[in-house]
RNA sequence: GCCGGAGUGGCGGAAUUGGUAGACGCGCUGGACUCAAAAUCCAGUCUGGCUCACACCAGGUGCCGGUUCGAGUCCGGCCUUCGGUACCA
């Protein structure tokens, strides 16, 4: 016999789709479960192996989560916008409209054949305007709160291309990805959003979400709080002065110089005749470096001297400026005071060019005339630090803020590394930034009733110069709304991260016109209850949805504080070790499995591969264990056709009046029954899915013996079983036996019965120096006593004892008996 | 570089979170069924030693060291590899 899985699977995907199975009622929040996957990117490239692995597997612990009674929404949509398919467009003169429509249209397809359950009713894009109306409208409100503002900010520049190109688009060798000019860095005017404002309740808020650690970590790392002070150095024969950014306050008396980024505003000003050149010099072979590069801490310091003194504020010494690549024009005030006696790249630098190191906190242990091998980093005694010497660096360090403070020259101060989110791009396909230039009235908003600023669709595409909108002469240019003064509309538009930021609200009502989305449902709805995707979001967009979230929150729009209550990451699934990529050319695409084994099969094999957080790399040997498990299971339920219709319902056993057959059939469907249970509830498909595999072993042989009470019950159970990872074998097999109830129209659980679990006797293992020799049986719960006369009857164990002086004795209840012996 | 993961048989992986390493599946080997093959079913399968065999013994979770009666699991130091690193999404 063989799985017609190709009737079976479009039929029961067309009862479903015909009777609206899958549509959620949405009034009804009493059980409500939001289970939401990060919608999908409609590259060219369609769905493939790791899209499946992200949805289908979700797709089943949502089913699970439906039979077991909640009322589950699950809907998909397209992020739509973004870079790839303008540069499709610059290649093949596609209009991105066209190819992504295209795309969503091949991708609906693939995603419907899937046989999830999303409403399909709630679908949505981001790249029309009924969508990203609200990214403008959400630009208005963070403008309107001094949330969103402009600021000069470097980007990847191609001086050939005369173009700004994407991280993506600069090879690792810094050159243009497309005509190998040697790219720079230059300053552009960009919009930001203010998320530092938001820094510390984004840090603080981690603690009240269920999300993986390693994702909390990293988002903690990423927000990189530190708490130190800012201290101001005058510079000598001048007003100005440089304020840096400590957490080492108590070394300031070790202080030797002082750096600043080279792309410090001040740089130039200060800089005195006889060094400008080397300074220019130096800027200029900056501006082509990368941040990983500059910040590489193997890499050799590079700098030169400024020829500008500065005075340390604490012992009035003039110490040099010097500008050097270590140091970020975008982290703290983009300046340092260097202490290379305490800080390891300060040391390595001072070494390189000859600075001098000065000691001022005293390793424990060491003399103060020992000479420094390296930076001493840690917390010692205070010496050459005046008045401070003696004392613990710790306590030293909030005595030195205290003091700066009083006399006007530092403040107490936390520094996060967070930067603010820069949101421009000179591209074409994103939202357009609903911001008029006027050269009367300067930045003026776009009215709320003028939104949405559309984008246009008659545009040109070309690889060099500026972005498309730049270039249209009708969208560009347009009368102030202030003063009617010839005016130009900003020529940039939104990063896609915007529209991924709040899409989870509108998914509850994609068609609402009026507001962004439909608050009485949202109220219900949101936060979202699960949340799946991969763990390269982990810093950007989960920090992104989170910070607006909480924007929106501050607005009265959501009374949530967090978008996403639980978080799991899917892990990647590669192929031949690399991440599947278009560009790469190694997706791999499920269509042709789906062709020859159906979407149970592939589903199954997918869940059955590894732990879900995992991934791995793709193969598609041992698909051949999942078709089988497919076809066991159908073959076991054709033998028992409409045995619901023939045998009286039974739904508990007496353990004691079955034979030992039936005790063990019956003992093994309640074991798997919660042992499922608890495994799909934690995405362990893997597991749950072995679970079921055991069971079918169980059943092989000791099934046709039962009664027909026991293999109803049993058959009944398997079903429901089957259901979250087999859908629709499972809806078949339901059907098979004789339920005249569809599975999932009227969802069923039925919980273990825990009489059939409780045990009488267990193995006990016995070991001799933590050896195994033996494993004995004991009635459960024995004592000690009474296992030590088993184990000392047992002549494995005391093969090894015989002899030998038994030193001690550790018996764990249930587990294990361990005999030390010398 | 920095931040976060991962490393267990021929292969994918399991292990109640410090307590019998290798569940479940693939592959392979042998057997049953068949004229034959496929499919299916049954049995075996970490490595080495010693045995006709059962048994028994030793070793074994990337590497080195530590804690413990006991370590795949905890600690310290490495190696390899993957993801992110703020304009791919």
């Amino acid at each position: 016999m063989s799985y017609p899985f190709y009737e079976i699977e479009n039929k029961w995907r067309k009862y479903w789709e015909d009777n609206k199975v899958y549509k959620t009622d949405l009034s009804d929040d009493e059980r409500k479960l939001y289970c939401l996957v990060m919608f999908i990117y409609p590259s060219g490239a369609k769905l493939h192996c790791g899209h499946w692995y992200n949805y289908g597997p979700t797709d089943s612990w949502a089913r699970y989560k439906k039979l077991k009674g909640f009322n589950v929404f699950e809907p998909m949509g397209y992020d739509a916008f973004g870079l790839p398919a303008e540069n499709y467009a610059i290649k093949t003169g596609v209009h991105p409209y066209d190819s992504t429509m295209t795309n969503i249209a091949d991708i609906r397809n693939q995603l419907k054949n899937m046989g999830c359950m999303y409403d399909w009713s709630t679908e949505m894009m981001t790249c029309v305007p009924e969508y990203y109306k609200w990214n403008q409208w959400l630009f208005l409100q963070l403008y309107k709160k001094g949330l969103a503002y402009r600021k000069n900010a470097p980007v990847n520049w191609c001086p050939k291309d005369q173009t700004v190109l994407a991280n993506e688009q600069v090879s690792s060798d810094g050159t243009c990805e497309r005509c190998g000019t040697v790219v720079i860095k230059k300053n552009m005017t960009q919009w930001f959003f203010k998320i530092t404002e938001y820094a510390e309740e984004l840090l603080s808020g981690l603690e009240t979400i269920n999300w993986p650690e390693e994702t909390k970590v990293k988002q903690t790392n990423w927000i990189g709080k530190s708490i130190g002070a800012e201290v101001t150095f005058k510079l000598e024969n001048s007003n100005k002065e440089i304020k840096v950014f400590t957490t080492r306050p108590d070394t300031l008396f070790g202080v030797t110089y002082v750096v600043l980024a080279p792309e410090n505003e001040i740089v130039l000003d200060i800089t005195t005749p006889e060094y400008r050149d080397g300074v220019v010099k130096y800027m200029d072979s900056v501006k082509s470096l990368s941040e990983i590069d500059r910040t590489s801490t193997v890499k050799e310091k590079t700098g030169v001297p400024t020829g500008a003194f500065a005075v340390n504020p604490v012992n009035g010494e003039k110490v040099p400026v010097w500008i050097a690549d270590y140091v970020l024009a975008t982290y703290g005030t983009g300046s340092v005071m260097a202490v290379p006696g305490h800080d390891e790249r300060d040391f390595l630098f001072a070494k390189k060019f000859n600075l001098p190191i000065r000691k001022v906190i005293l390793k424990p242990g060491t003399q103060e005339s020992d000479e420094l091998t390296e930076a001493f980093t840690e917390v010692g005694t205070m010496v050459n630090s005046a008045k401070y010497n003696g004392t613990n660096s710790a306590d030293a360090l909030e005595k030195i803020i205290k003091d700066l403070e009083v006399e006007g020259k530092g403040t107490h101060k936390i520094n996060y590394k967070l930067r603010d989110w820069l949101i421009s791009r000179q591209r074409y396909w994103g939202t357009p930034i609903p911001i008029i230039h006027c050269p009367k009235c300067g930045e003026v908003l776009v009215e709320e009733s003028q939104l949405p600023v559309e984008l246009p669709y008659d545009v040109e595409f070309s690889l060099k110069g500026e972005s498309p909108l730049a270039k249209n002469e009708k969208f560009i240019n347009v009368k102030c709304p202030n003063c009617g003064t010839d005016a130009k509309r900003d020529p940039d538009t939104m990063d896609t991260f915007v529209d991924s930021s709040w899409y989870y609200f509108r998914y509850l009502n994609p068609k609402i016109s009026d507001a962004p989305f439909d608050k009485a449902l949202t109220d219900k709805w949101v936060p979202v209850d699960m949340y799946v995707g991969g763990r390269e979001h982990a810093t950007m967009h989960l920090l992104y949805a989170r910070f607006i979230h909480k924007f929106f929150r501050d607005l009265g729009l959501t009374k949530s504080d967090e978008p996403f209550k639980t978080l799991i990451h899917q892990g990647t699934i590669t192929n031949q070790g690399a991440k599947m990529s278009k560009s790469k050319g190694n997706v791999v695409n499920p269509d042709t499995f789906i062709q020859d084994v159906g979407t149970d099969v592939f589903r199954l094999f997918l869940m059955f591969m590894g732990p879900y957080e995992m991934g791995g790399d793709w193969s598609d040997k041992g698909i051949s264990g999942t078709e089988r498990f497919v076809l066991r299971n159908y073959e076991l339920f054709k033998k028992y056709e409409n045995i619901l219709k023939n045998t009286s319902n039974k739904e508990k056993f007496n353990i004691d009046e079955l034979s030992e057959a039936e005790k063990s059939v019956y003992k093994k469907i309640n074991q798997t029954i919660k042992k499922f249970d608890e495994e799909i509830n934690q995405f362990k498909f893997n597991t749950a899915i072995a679970s079921l595999m055991e069971l079918n072993n169980e059943l092989s042989k000791n099934f046709e013996v039962c009664s027909d009470e026991l293999k109803a019950y049993t058959l009944k159970r398997l079903v429901v079983l089957l259901g979250p990872v087999a859908p629709h074998l499972a809806e078949e097999c339901n059907k098979i036996i004789g339920n005249d109830k569809t599975l999932f129209e009227n969802p069923v659980w039925y919980a273990q019965d825990d009489a059939a679990l409780i045990e009488n006797s267990v193995k006990v293992a016995v070991q001799v120096n933590g050896k195994l020799r033996d494993t004995i049986d004991c009635p459960i719960n024995s004592t000690q006593e009474e296992v030590k006369a088993l184990v000392f009857a047992n002549e494995r164990v005391t093969k090894h004892t015989e002899g030998k002086t038994i030193v001690k004795e550790i018996y764990v209840k249930n587990k294990i008996y361990n005999i030390v012996v010398k």
